[in-house]
DNA sequence: GCTTGACTTAGAGCTAACTCTAGCACTTAT
DNA sequence: ATAAGTGCTAGAGTTAGCTCTAAGTCAAGC
């Protein structure tokens, strides 16, 4: 699969995608003859998931960090579940925040308040 | 109040106080003789707020944009709605990854799955 | 009366994550 | 066989949102 069709695939520019080679994030994307990045399976198996890593907002470092670990083999397999676990902690921190955020964002469109009325829970 | 205790009050920075207040995000914080910050009841308001919408992740930009709609008064209050509204729609989207994503990282740490693995809907 | 510590300003510096530029190679359609 | 389109690299530039620095003022304690 040739860069553009990645691009397209997954919602992602050409450049982040070099990018990311660019930093070890995503290694070892096949070549054809002259040149020209071929991914494969793997590789866009890795994009696709890096792609929705990065939609929930983990960090590049927290991704280079798992992929880093899965790049040196099965031996890393129980740190790369902490990497997880600790992220999904993360997100579910973030979760938490935004819904009350969105809580708060729903009751002020619906009962409109600006800072100078009384309080009720504003 | 002063700027450190509403910096302990609402876990904010000094600096990060006097950057919003820089960029017109938060205005007419009232000062003692002396020049000093002296942070009232609505300043105090306006800072919870932004806080709150910051950490769900709404920008800066459009904070500003809300604020300054309400620094303008009540002819506003329809436009500042429209501004709660569509940053709602953006928050919910956001939602809607970050819950995807969080599935996808239970299921990885339940069941430990590299992207070598045949796929089971990972 | 001097030191310590909290406040002030303007403006520079930093980090994450891209995004763009320049300059070149290769392929494909006319 | 030439022009358009897509690919490549190295490296510079951009944006958001702080964060830090320098240089100064002021109040309180020893």
């Amino acid at each position: 699969m040739i860069i553009s069709e990645v691009c397209k695939k997954y919602e992602i520019t050409a450049d982040t995608l070099r990018y990311y080679e660019k930093i070890g994030l995503l290694r070892d994307v096949p070549r054809s003859q002259n040149g020209q990045r071929d991914y494969d399976d793997l590789s866009c198996a890795i994009v696709e998931f890096v792609k929705c890593m990065r939609s929930a907002g983990l960090s590049i470092e927290s991704l280079t960090e798992y992929m880093n670990l899965f790049y040196e083999g099965d031996s890393t397999i129980a740190k790369r579940k902490e990497v997880l676990i600790k992220q999904r902690d993360l997100l579910e921190a973030r979760l938490k925040d935004e819904m009350k955020a969105l809580e708060r964002l729903n009751y002020k469109i619906d009962n409109y308040e600006t800072f100078n009325e009384k309080k009720r829970g504003n």
